[in-house]
DNA sequence: AAACACCCTGAAGTTGCTTTAGGGTCAAGC
DNA sequence: GCTTGACCCTAAAGCAACTTCAGGGTGTTT
């Protein structure tokens, strides 16, 4: 099948694959002499689902490549796996605590002004301005909680 | 003061204060002519204070940008920050309902597979290739949970 | 004068894609 | 035979918030 079949049965863009392609997780497609078109079989289908599935499972492409070696040496252990899904339930959970953390400090925060004055009097600025307590040793978090904003991209 | 002891006071490296000169999060520094070195007043420091606190909190550069702003304008309306903190507040709470769900498919498919096998055998593989139910159709997640490794880098 | 800490700029790297620019291919309809 | 529209191709840039690198001055000490 051509890349967009392809795109279609799994729900990506074929930008999406097209750049797993340049990424070494899919393997690079056969291709149609006449017009240099990329053929796909049955093998890459299923290999793109798997990749899919540990994609929504927001695992970074370095730990699929360990999970797609393991797919294809069924004689190995599975230890490495295991260990790799442990230390990702870690993850995360540790960003969950940090979020929580976060999210009781912004409601403090918050609670600094509920009345719509003028930025003068608005508790948040000056909360923000001068810290009293709390928000004082958190740990630095990535902005804006990525994720949140996720298109989750479906080919049309 | 110069770069590297405003970086020292605030927690931050030399990179990051240039950085936020380029981002127009803080204002250009003056240089002294000598050697064009930038040179750093009280009012840099607490505006840059000011931007890590945002950060900590994990807001966008633009949100701060939006709190920068008002800051500065006494008399405006403190409708907009409060307006933008809630809505921060939101990203936060939608983001950890992300994780919750993304932790309880992760611990299913942990429990696939407990004794070390064979990845042959390996309920995980298995069931990251034949998905049999829920894992069908969860949100697509910002990989690895960003923010969690995340390294607070404080200058030395 | 060498050593070392500190400063400068500009560009590239990070992650997982998306978007843009510029250009071929192919099937259908006129 | 030609246009139209859907589909394919590559390479490069954009996103967020920085970090890192390359290459090169400055300033103080020994």
């Amino acid at each position: 099948m051509k890349i967009g079949e392809l795109a279609k049965q799994v729900g990506v863009t074929v930008e999406t694959i097209r750049y797993y392609e340049n990424e070494a997780l899919l393997h690079p497609a056969l291709r149609n002499p006449a017009n240099n078109y990329r053929r796909y079989d049955q093998g890459h289908l299923e290999r793109l689902i798997f990749i899919r599935r540990c994609r929504t499972l927001a695992m970074t492409h370095s730990e699929i490549k360990v999970l797609l070696q393991a797919r294809i040496q069924p004689d190995a252990s599975c230890e490495t796996i295991n260990e790799l899904i442990d230390e990702h339930i870690q993850h995360v959970q540790a960003r969950m605590a940090e979020l929580k953390i976060l999210e009781t400090q912004l409601i403090e925060l918050r609670s600094q002004c509920h009345a719509a004055l003028t930025t003068r009097d608005c508790g948040i600025l000056r909360e923000l301005d001068h810290p009293t307590d709390e928000l004082t040793e958190a740990p630095l978090v990535q902005s804006h909680v990525p994720g949140s904003q996720c298109k989750t991209h479906r080919a049309k």
